[in-house]
RNA sequence: GGAGAGGUGGCAGAGUGGUCGAAUGCGGCGGUCUUGAAAACCGUUGAUCCUCACGGGUCCGGGGGUUCGAAUCCCUCCCUCUCCGCCA
């Protein structure tokens, strides 16, 4: 969410700025509504104030011996007429909070402005994609030839997007995950978090998902219902929601390795084919904590983080800067790193880095006490892809594969698999 | 799932209808004393909304009710703890 008052100050320039990401903000009915807000708001405080008053002089009426009743018949109607404001009062500021929760971040100064993916900008690559001499495989083609990766077993489950693995691949999935923790929590300082998988409305509405982004979120049928993380960000970020930090303990920075369920509603016919979207995958999430003028430092360091991984594993990616019009409601600037995909001849994402500013420490109400004004201040919050773990094994299967169709295993990932070096026909 | 107890400021803990946003202690901050520190003593110390400001409103787990007035009474939901049952 965005700072209200400053919404309230500058809506022509904000609707400006949201332009450029493709929002159109509805300036005249948000100015209708404060106006009327504003009114009722003062109208009805200063009748309480009244009421407070009368009672004060009632209570110390009676302990004085005295009749109150002459003050008593002064106020008989003021508390329905406080009643009757209240109610109207609740529902103008519900649908002004309604109003506010769907407008999306503002977006850096920094960033590129566009309308879609084609006006991202490249910001660098590393590793240069390696030369076959023979016709590549998809990872579909090469895990169902090793036997070890099977979507129509899962669709008999669960329908589509969705898979099942065994042996060599199912363990070399496990190890990325396993080896990207390690990583984090021993060269990069983060703390190793395990997370619900189920978690509150409240707790998605934190993080920006709810209510505008609720198709896309698998829930249960409780009520109130639980919802399935569609990622980690969600229960990391939100640990400090509610709260308020003390400047010693920022920044925070936390990794958790989670399932991820996410309906795809709108992904219809993209993707289709292999891994690379599904209903439910893996993922090391990173989250950093931090004091506002900490952020942008902490959004390159992140994202140095991603990168680390992919680096470590030898997998050539580049990382570009979104525009305006392809960022994410939440944040204010996003790189996305985008690890190359043989089969597909293109870079595709692997990690996604933002810095969502105070959007979501508004949202979450997630402070921290700031030491020069000793007032609590809202935090900001970032969140990145440490990564993929679903889409590093599909990067690793196509990049690694041999003519044999045999997949050789990253050497730092060997440690995680018994020394195991190639994934091959007929060994588990 | 059953039975019981309980949710009050950073923490502990009083408060059962009226100057209670809330005693007291601890902690924090400032000061006195000290070469410095500790101890002792004094002072100070919740969050949030509206307002340029003055000032005012709201908050004692959430929601609703009774009342001129609710931390306090009633209803309801949630959570925590203890015991039993079940379970990994």
């Amino acid at each position: 969410m965005l700072d209200p008052q400053l919404l309230r100050q500058n809506l022509d320039d904000i609707r400006e700025r949201l332009e450029s990401r493709g929002y159109t903000l509805d300036v005249s009915s948000i100015t209708d509504l404060e106006s009327r807000r504003k009114a009722l708001q003062s109208k009805t405080e200063s009748l309480q104030a009244e009421r407070n008053e009368a009672s004060k002089r009632i209570g110390a009426a009676k302990a004085r011996g005295e009749d109150p009743q002459s003050i008593l018949d002064s106020v008989a109607t003021i508390g329905d007429q406080i009643k009757d404001f209240q109610l109207e009062l609740t529902g103008l500021q519900e649908s002004i909070h309604e109003i506010y929760s769907g407008i999306p971040n503002l977006p850096h100064e920094s960033v590129p402005i566009g309308t879609d993916e084609n006006d991202n900008q490249e910001v660098r690559k590393w590793g240069s994609p390696a030369k076959f001499d023979f016709e590549v495989k998809d990872h579909v083609d090469l895990g169902a030839d090793l036997g070890m990766m099977d979507y129509e077993a899962a669709a008999r489950l669960s329908g589509s997007r969705f898979v099942t693995m065994r042996d060599g691949l199912a363990r070399l999935h496990r190890a990325l995950a396993q080896f990207m923790l390690d990583l984090h929590t021993r060269e990069h300082g983060y703390t190793e978090t395990y997370v619900p998988f189920l978690v509150a409305p409240e707790v998605l509405y934190g993080t920006g998902q709810l209510p505008k982004f609720a198709d896309d979120q698998f829930s249960t049928q409780d009520d109130p219902p639980f919802y399935l993380i569609p990622t980690a960000e969600v229960p990391l970020t939100n640990l400090v929601a509610n709260q308020i930090i003390e400047a010693d303990d920022l920044p925070m920075l936390k990794v958790a390795h989670t399932p991820c369920f996410r309906r795809e509603a709108g992904s219809y016919g993209r993707d289709t084919r292999g891994m690379i979207r599904q209903h439910q995958f893996e993922k090391v999430e990173l989250v950093h904590i931090v004091e506002p003028n900490q952020s942008y430092d902490a959004l390159e360091k992140l994202t140095g983080h991603a990168e680390a991984v992919l680096q470590q594993l030898d997998l050539p990616y580049r990382v570009i800067t979104l525009c305006t019009g392809d960022m994410g409601f939440g944040a204010a600037k996003t790189y996305d790193i985008e690890v190359w995909i043989p089969s597909q001849n293109q870079y595709r994402e692997i990690s996604s880095c933002s810095n969502c500013e105070a959007f979501q420490a508004r949202r979450m109400k997630a402070r921290w006490r700031n030491p020069e004004s000793g007032k609590p201040e809202l935090l900001h919050t970032l969140n990145g892809s440490g990564v993929a773990v679903g889409r590093a094994l599909v990067a690793i299967m196509e990049n690694f594969q041999n003519s044999d169709g045999s997949i050789s295993v990253p050497q730092v990932i060997r440690p995680y698999m018994a020394g195991m070096e190639q994934i091959r026909l007929g060994e588990g």
